[in-house]
This record gives structure tokens, sequence and C-alpha cells, in this order.
DNA sequence: TTGCAAGGGATTTTT
DNA sequence: TCCCTTGCAA
């Protein structure tokens, strides 16, 4: 066995490990080695120890995070551990895994053929609510309704409680569609995320000896980014670690970056107190970053109150300072970001290896447009996810309600895609008639079709029946299942080119379909457990963002800060430091909001290894407006000060131009010098595009070069 | 029932 | 400015 616990760890990070008696507390900070410290804990556990991996359980947030985990602690011990029993996983997978075998018990009419919900078919559970309770979704967004919900849910309110305390309009709607919301998932045999959770403690509170049974078996847990825990998996790794107390969180307050959805830094904070003689272990020394991007951001999150003390510091070196660049509008911004970005390239740096990072989705079209004229290769990292596509969700829609016909969302999305002639006004009479048998939609579908007069209509309804009872019928084995959807449903002949070639959207549909048939196979070679039911839990839990890992893209990623979490390269650039954007707007009054802000921008700053670039601009218009801003209050608590972009992009020849230049812009293309003027040291000029008429740009970052006249 | 046009609204999003 | 939802017409 390779491993020298004394070799690969330092002082700090050895006593996290050895310190297996007990609650634990692990203050890792960025970049300071979090995640070697849990494998390694694990790996002790199991080979000095000698504890058996299946009293064993690792809590993560993500698959990724599980995954990686249990491939590191794999190459550590050398054994295949999962199948030895190490439960590793995220919290909704690890307790899916406990609700598949004991949901029974709660008698609550759930079973183990539960089918789990994302976000997109909560919200559409809620419109049909709304609908029903003769609710206008526009005065009730669905939308706040469910963050209400799942907000109640996750502090372990149920809905009857709720409704003691609303006053508002929109809290006694929410209310009254949770008592809804929630009969409705029950007599679908469906959960939601957050059920996934609160309905194991359910199960634990109903059943002690459950309760039992699973915090015994697990002599040792570990928990990952224990800031982000709401009160429900708090409350879970309480009760799963109450009969041996030995329990290890990871995790690192100040990058505390989604309270907005529910987590809660509080109880990272309060450890000691909920877990008495807890050990506290700080980790602070960095192996990512330079002392300079370090000591900046230091400085940043030494700002917010609630936190514990730390101070990162490292062994790298001072390094280059942190790059500070005004640009005027986004577009000169982007050209700014997209020549620096080339200056890197040319000084020899992988693509792969650089980042922009913004606070909004909707900043990345000007970079993307920065890029591509700049022919730099780039990858996006954000909008719908491989499962939340139509496409996608349409095949997984027919698996669902063949594997449970009780699954209602499934089947109003599955009976009209392909169109089958079955609309709202048949929806409602299927409906109508499923409430007073006592059945599911599709379940009274077939009394229903039974009155049609014979036709087309009758014949594809007929056909989809038939086709769902087949696709239950071979509930265990999902390949044959997606097989026959793909086959008899109609779907794909949807996506048929007839335009050879020429239609962007209806080939990518394609090609999502085929992927999807590609993740099907490599489930079925890879699970034991082959059958739909497998396939679907899977599938649920597992909203995969398309491959962000560095290294492994395409080009320079562009990555929301929420998004970039964990992730680390050696060139990074955070664009958008202005007020309003960063911080966002809608968190500038409250001194909490600001705070989450201020811990967002500090895990972007830290992502970077070698240089940080920071920019803003002066003049950026919106929806709301043209305005100037005022660049971010972060940079200054960061001490950084302005470089002029001519420092960086300095193989860039500044042209020297008077009025009359035919000039030549990378985005806006040709067009003709009419002004140029300064301001202070900045050289601004007023071009006539011929494309997009008139603008004014800043000289040194808009890189007009000067052209002959044609 | 379906397709198109106009209007309103627009952070972030591990599962 | 753009995208999604809703409403109306064929």
């Amino acid at each position: 066995m390779l491993l020298d616990f004394e070799q690969d760890l330092n002082p700090e990070q050895l006593r996290a490990v050895e310190t297996t008696t007990g609650p634990c507390l692990v203050l890792a900070g960025a970049g300071s080695g979090k995640t070697r410290v849990i494998t390694y804990k694990l790996a002790y556990l199991i080979a000095k120890r000698g504890i058996a991996p299946s009293h064993i359980m690792a809590v993560t947030f993500t698959n990724k995070a599980a995954g990686e985990m249990r491939s590191r602690v794999d190459a550590l011990v050398g054994t295949d551990l999962a199948r030895k029993g190490l439960w590793i996983g995220t919290f909704h997978s690890l307790c899916g895994r406990i609700l598949r075998e004991q949901i029974e018990k709660l008698e609550l009419g759930y079973t183990n053929r539960f089918i789990i919900i994302d976000e997109d078919d909560r919200i559409r559970l809620v419109r049909q609510i709304l609908k029903e309770l003769n609710m206008d979704p526009k005065t009730y967004e669905p939308q706040k309704i469910v963050y209400r919900m799942s907000d109640a849910k996750s502090n372990l309110v149920g809905p009857e409680e709720l409704s003691d305390f609303g006053y508002s309009y929109i809290e006694k709607a929410t209310a009254a569609v949770y008592k809804l919301y929630q009969k409705r998932l029950q007599q679908g045999n469906l959960l939601d995320f957050d059920d996934l959770i609160a309905l194991v403690i359910q199960l634990f509170k109903a059943q002690p000896d459950i309760e039992e049974h699973y915090s015994s078996k697990f002599e040792h847990i570990l928990v990952d980014e224990y800031q982000d825990v709401n009160k429900m998996q708090y409350e879970l790794i309480k009760r799963l670690s109450k009969v041996h107390g030995n329990v290890t969180v990871v995790g690192d307050d100040d990058q505390s970056i989604y309270a907005f959805r529910g987590a809660n830094s509080k109880l990272i904070l309060g450890f000691e107190k909920d877990y008495p003689g807890a050990t506290v272990i700080k980790l602070e020394q960095n192996y990512r970053s330079t002392q300079s991007i370090l000591d900046a951001a230091n400085s940043l999150v030494a700002r917010n109150r609630t936190r514990f003390s730390k101070r990162l510091w490292t062994d790298n070196g001072t390094g280059a300072p942190v790059h500070l660049f005004e640009a005027l509008t986004p577009e000169d911004e982007a050209s700014l970001v997209s020549s620096a970005i080339e200056a890197l390239i040319r000084g020899g740096a992988d693509v792969r290896d650089i980042a922009v990072i913004y606070r909004m989705n909707s900043q990345s079209r000007v970079l993307e447009e920065a890029l591509i004229s700049a022919a730099i290769p780039y990858q996006i990292v954000g909008g719908l996810k491989f499962y939340e596509r139509q496409e996608v969700r349409d095949v997984l829609a027919y698996l669902r309600l063949g594997f449970n016909p009780g699954d209602n969302l499934a089947f109003e999305r599955a009976v009209n895609h392909p169109s089958r002639g079955f609309g709202d006004k048949s929806l409602a009479e299927v409906k109508d008639l499923a409430a007073a048998r006592g059945l599911s939609w599709f379940l009274a579908l077939p009394e229903w079709t039974a009155t049609l007069k014979p036709g087309k209509t009758k014949d594809k309804l007929d056909a989809f029946v038939d086709l769902i009872a087949r696709i239950g019928a071979v509930s265990d084995s999902a390949i044959d299942a997606v097989n026959l959807v793909f086959t008899s449903s109609g779907l794909l002949e949807q996506y048929k080119d007839e335009s050879d070639g020429a239609d962007f959207e209806l080939q990518s549909k394609r090609e999502n379909l085929e992927e999807l048939m590609r993740t099907v196979d490599e489930f079925n070679g890879m699970s034991e457990d082959r059958s739909l039911g497998a396939y679907l839990s899977q599938v649920a839990l597992m909203q995969d963002q398309d491959s962000m890992k560095p290294g492994t893209g395409r080009g320079v990623l562009l990555i929301t800060a929420h998004s970039a979490k964990g992730l680390e390269f050696s060139y990074v650039f955070v664009v958008g430091a202005e007020e309003g954007v960063f911080p966002h707007r809608r968190a500038l009054d409250s001194s909490a909001d600001i705070e989450e802000e201020r811990r967002l921008f500090y895990v972007a700053c830290t992502r970077a290894r070698k240089e940080l670039f920071i920019t803003y601009c002066t003049q950026r218009s919106s929806y709301y407006g043209s305005g100037f801003q005022e660049p971010s209050r972060f940079i200054k608590e960061m001490e950084l000060t302005r470089e002029r972009s001519a420092d960086v992009v300095s193989s860039h020849e500044r042209a020297e131009l008077i009025d009359g230049d035919t000039v030549m812009h990378n985005i806006f293309g040709t067009g003709k010098v009419l002004e140029v003027f300064y301001e202070g040291n900045d050289q601004y000029v007023v071009v006539d595009f011929k494309k997009v008429g008139i603008k004014k740009l800043a000289a040194q970052y808009a890189q007009l070069k000067k052209v002959q006249p044609l």
C-alpha cells in the first residue's frame, strides 16, 4: 500500500485525519486540500483503523464530488470499496437508497416504485394545482410558491403547520397549494428532491427502530461542504450520528454561497455548540494560488462579520499582482478580456486553463462574441442541462409513465408528444373521469378513449396506451424500455430533418437523443441493477452539467461564479466587477445578502492559480436603461490598484488615429473615425461603423486597426 | 388544436 | 435587449 499519511499531509491535515473519535469540524479554506483530507480520512479509517467500509458513510452535495471521492479512495486503498459496502453519495442519493428499502414502512401510500421529480415538474404540478384552485398564476407565481414550499419542507415544516404562519397573500396561497401538492405527490407515488431527505427524517421519527438500525450501522460519518447544509440535512446527520458520535464535517464558511436555496451557514458556525467536545481544525495553508491572490482574497472576505477568522497563506510565492482593468462598455470589456487571453496564449498558456467568471449568465453573450471574433475556442457552462432538454424529457416521460402509471406529470407530457390530437379540453375530461373513478389520469384514459368515435385520434391514443403497457412490461430492463420508446413513440419522427441538415435546432435534438441512447447503453454496461427503476433514479439525481472539469473542456471556460466553485484555473478573469452586477443589484439593500455576494466574489477570485484579472465597465446599459456604474466595492476591499490595459496587452500596437481614418474593429467591422478626444489620460474615438452605426469607444480597449479605405 | 404574435419580466441553482 | 408565456386567430 502506497499510503504514507505523515508524508502526504501537513500537520493540520494529519490531525484532521487522525481524529477519528467524536465530532470533528475541519474548516478548510479555499485550496487547502479539503478533498485530500476527506479521502485520506476514509482511507485511514479503513486501512489503519480496520473499520469495515459498510460502517462508513461519506456525504457530498454533488455527484461529481461523490464520484471523485470514490475513485480517489479506491486508488488509495486499492480495493473496490463499493462492493464492500461503503456508502458514498449525495444527500439525495443516499436518502433515496434508504427510501427504496424502507419507504413502505412510512405507511403513507408510497411504494418503492416511487419516481423522483425535478424542479420543472414541481412547477408544473403547482401550475396544475393553481388551476384547480382557480388561482391566477400571474398573481401567485408558481416559482415563488415552489420556493416557499421548498423552504418550509427543508425546515421540516409540513403542509398543516405552514397554514398557521401565513399572513401575506402569497403565504396563504402557499399553504393552500402545499397541502394539495403533497397529496398529489403521495397519490402519484412521486417524491421531490426535498422529500428524499424529509421523508427519511419522518421515517426515523415514526419508526425509531429504523433510525436505530442506520445510526448503529454508521460508525463514522463524513460530510463535505458542510457550510451548505440546510436544516433537514443537519437534522439527518444529527440523527445518523447519535449512536456513535463520530462525525467529521468539512467546509468553509467563507464559501457559503447557497443561502438563497436554503443553505444555512449558521449551522457550520454553530457546530461546536451542537456537538459538544468537538475538535476544531483550521486548514489555512493554500496549495493553489499565489500570495498576491490570497492577500487580495483575504482582505476582501475579512470584511464579513459572520465568519470564523481565517487567513490563507501559501508557499507558492508572491506571484504577479492581481490585475485590475477598467473598460467603457461590456463590449469593450469583452474585447479587453479576449486580447488579454490572446496574449496569454501567445505566452504559452493552454486555453483550457483559462476561465472567465461572471455573476449572471446573461453576461456570457458579449464575451462569446468577442471570443468568436478573436477565434479563441471557448466552452460555456450553464444554460439547459442535458436532462432538462425538451426532447430528453419527452423520452423520460414515457419511461416514467411505464414504470409508474400514477405519474400524472409524465402522462401530461407524454400523451400529446408527439401530437395525438389530445389537447387541454381532452385532458380536462380525462382528469374529471379520473377523479370520479379514483384513478390516475393514465389509468382513466382507456375508458375515455372508448367513448371516442373510431378515427385517427382514437387509434393513436390506443397505440399510446398499448405502448405504455409494453414499457411497463419490460421494466426490469431499462435498455429494452428505452428501445421501445425510440421505436414506437413517434418522438424520433418529429425530429426528422427535411431541410438537409440546415436546421441546427433539429440536429441538436437528434444529437441529444443519440446521447441519451449512449447513456442508457453505458448504464446497461456498468450497473448491477439494470432495471428501469434504477435507471430513472439515477437520471433524476444526476442532473449532469456537461463536463466542466478544467482540462477536459475544449477551450476557455465561461462560467458563473456559483458554478465555478470547486474548480481551479491558472488564469482567471472576473468580469463585471461593478455595483449592481457584482454585487448584484438585488443584494444591495441587505447586509446579509451583500455578505453572500462578497463570499461569491471571494469564491470567484480564489479559483485562480497563477494570475487573476478583474475587470469592470463604467457604462453598462441593460433593460433598466443605460447607466453609469461605480466599480464594485469589492475592488476597494481587495485593495487593488488599477492598471492600464495596454500593459497586459503589450503586443497590441496602438494606432494613432485622426478624423477621417478608416478603421477595423473585431466585432463591429469597418467604419470611419468621426472624432478623437481625450478624457484625462484616456483616448476616446467616435466611429461610424458600416454595420452598427455610430459608437463611442475607448481607444485603449477597442483595439481599432487602421485600414486602407476600400 | 395548433401556430404565431405581442407583451411582460429578467440573479445565482449542488439535487 | 431578449426570451418566455400568454392570448388570439385559423
